[in-house]
DNA sequence: CACCATTTGTTGATTTATCAACTAATGCGT
DNA sequence: ACGCATTAGTTGATAAATCAACAAATGGTG
């Protein structure tokens, strides 16, 4: 994956690159590959050479940048986003990184992020509720399910609204909510906290 | 010149955009070939297929720079420095690309620059003289060896010593210097400046 | 609708960059 | 002075990028 020909990867970048400026221009539809070749300095056969079209570029840009962001943001094997240390990476890498995101969410149509960073989260809150072990009356599918969507969701709140608050302030909320559910172990004693 | 391959426009540049960092960092003699090769991310075979060795690097670079600085400050056929918008289109790209003129005049022991310079504005200046004709008591190539010595010198003078004045004081300053030797068409006026 | 220009993909011949492997040279410390 | 590691160049096989030329599709304009 890494010890690639040092030319495939210039190139890619190269084309990613242009294709995030265009986006950030004008709207997905309007964009040529012309276009794309041209702002990324190269012969527009290269591009065909990575990318099957317009579509597949868009879709394997934004798992690239998925990528990265699991990369970054869980380190652990079997990607943990169950620890406070972990969310906070990932909210402030989004923040890091916003340009993109708000780009690629904002872009209407296109559910490729919310359905990829889904999937991804699909496997780690899975993997989650096996480790704790679930209420038995409660359908892992269907909470595994409840808890992707409210974090996905969230974060795309955040990010199209413009991050109205802090990293730090979003995990604090999310987690407390995270505990009322009680999926994870309460900071502080056992208190329900809903009675 | 300009109808490349792609590939060597960029591998070159992106070996001398290196090259300049390095020398920005430290000591000429003391840069290698993988230095250079990493951080242009480029295979260090490639550094060979351009260029000959650090010094033919080091001068390459060196013209390459001297080229650009020509096409830009003077566009008119026959380099003509000898009109004062020429003159000010000179000290104003000296300042903007100050970065790479300061290290090229300050790394002591290759007159490279000041060479190149000079055999730049021996022609110009040669062909100036010609078209204004010369008053009979003076030598040409003593006169052209004067003027083009105090203009090289003054250019370094200013960039070593991070341009003090304005470009636009500098250019006044200098016309000024110009007008005394008569070799310029006063601006106001023929009266003699040091009656 | 028909026209025209642009874009889209594809292809094959060519050029360039990459990599690994090698020898020679240089330099550095013991 | 002797090894020892790094650097300097070179080479040949291979992979990637380039370019030009092509046919088909698209899209707007009169």
């Amino acid at each position: 994956m890494s010890k690639m020909d040092r030319r495939i990867q210039k190139s890619r970048q190269a084309i990613m690159d242009a294709f995030m400026k265009l986006m950030s221009e004008q709207d997905f539809e309007n964009i040529t590959i012309n276009q794309i070749a041209e702002e990324a300095n190269v012969n527009r056969g290269t591009v065909y050479l990575h990318f099957a079209d317009k579509y597949d570029l868009r879709d394997q840009c934004t798992d690239a940048h998925m990528n990265e962001l699991i990369r970054n943001c869980m380190p652990e094997e079997k990607g943990q986003l169950t620890s406070k240390a972990a969310l906070l990476r990932t909210f402030e890498y989004l923040q890091r990184h916003a340009s993109f995101y708000s780009i690629m969410l904002t872009s209407r149509g296109n559910p490729i992020f919310r359905n990829r960073m889904e999937a991804v989260l699909q496997q780690s809150v899975s993997e989650h509720l096996d480790s704790i072990g679930l209420d038995r009356t409660l359908y892992k599918d269907i909470t595994v399910q409840f808890l992707v969507s409210a974090g996905v969701g969230l974060l795309e709140w955040w990010i199209t609204r413009s991050m109205p608050y802090p990293a730090s302030v979003m995990v604090e909320q999310f987690w407390r909510l995270l505990e009322r559910v009680q999926l994870q172990v309460p900071d502080e004693g056992h208190k329900k906290v809903w009675e």
